[in-house]
DNA sequence: TGTGTGATAGTCT
DNA sequence: GACTATCACACAT
């Protein structure tokens, strides 16, 4: 199963052009694809089922609204590049850039569906229930083993230890909301969810 | 708990 | 005066 998927052609990463979109946009379409994670010869999927869009200048709850720094350089480089950062010291958070180089934007990636390596994401967390297993920003990527040395991987080739595929075609609802914990730009619709998946966050 | 910001102090010229 | 270093604090996709 797991060398399968590696060599389907659904599970090849997006390519680049995918991701040189507006944020809004890239985190409609990621809605239903894979998330494949390699480690240490095993391989963990997980479906994207709750996204949340980030653009630069004039998004108030960007970590990009200020300009550049040394922490959010990476939103403003290449395409399809992992932005990975700790929040509240605690949870890493995984996101993917998207956009032109030298334009800030990103799509956090909030939630999954376990779809292959389920022991070795319940080995990494542990929890009573699996609905909990990825069903968050900070579980998912606990789950998957995602943490700061994954920062500024290449999401757009098939050697890296993390990318993104196209993943089944699905029908799916997808649905837009506010996004979650921010203090700033609640009135703008950039989380997008599947509004069928058990996994979406609370 | 790490990061960014603003305040303050220190240094150069 | 202008630039850089250090610090403390607020807050976090």
């Amino acid at each position: 199963m797991s060398l399968n998927i590696l060599n389907h052609q659904h599970h090849r990463p997006l390519p680049v052009g995918f991701y040189e979109r507006d944020p809004d946009q890239v985190a409609v379409d990621l809605i239903g694809r894979m998330v494949v994670r390699r480690a240490l010869g095993a391989i963990v999927v997980g479906r994207i089922v709750e996204v949340e869009a980030y653009f630069g200048e004039g998004d108030p709850a960007s970590h990009a609204c200020r300009g550049m720094t040394p922490r959010n350089a990476i939103m403003f480089g290449r395409a399809g590049m992992a932005y990975v950062y700790l929040n509240y010291g605690v949870h890493c958070l995984l996101n993917v850039v998207t956009g032109l180089e030298g334009r800030a934007g990103a799509v956090l990636i909030r939630a999954l569906e376990p779809v292959s390596g389920i022991e070795i994401m319940k080995k990494n967390r542990p929890v009573k229930k699996s609905v909990d297993l990825t069903s968050g920003p900070g579980k998912l990527t606990k789950a998957l083993g995602i943490d700061l040395a994954d920062n500024e991987v290449d999401m757009t080739v098939p050697e890296s230890r993390l990318y993104i595929a196209n993943g089944t075609l699905e029908t799916r609802t997808v649905k837009a909301s506010p996004r979650i914990g921010i203090s700033k730009g609640e009135d703008m619709l950039l989380r997008f969810y599947d509004e069928g998946s058990l996994f979406v966050s609370k």
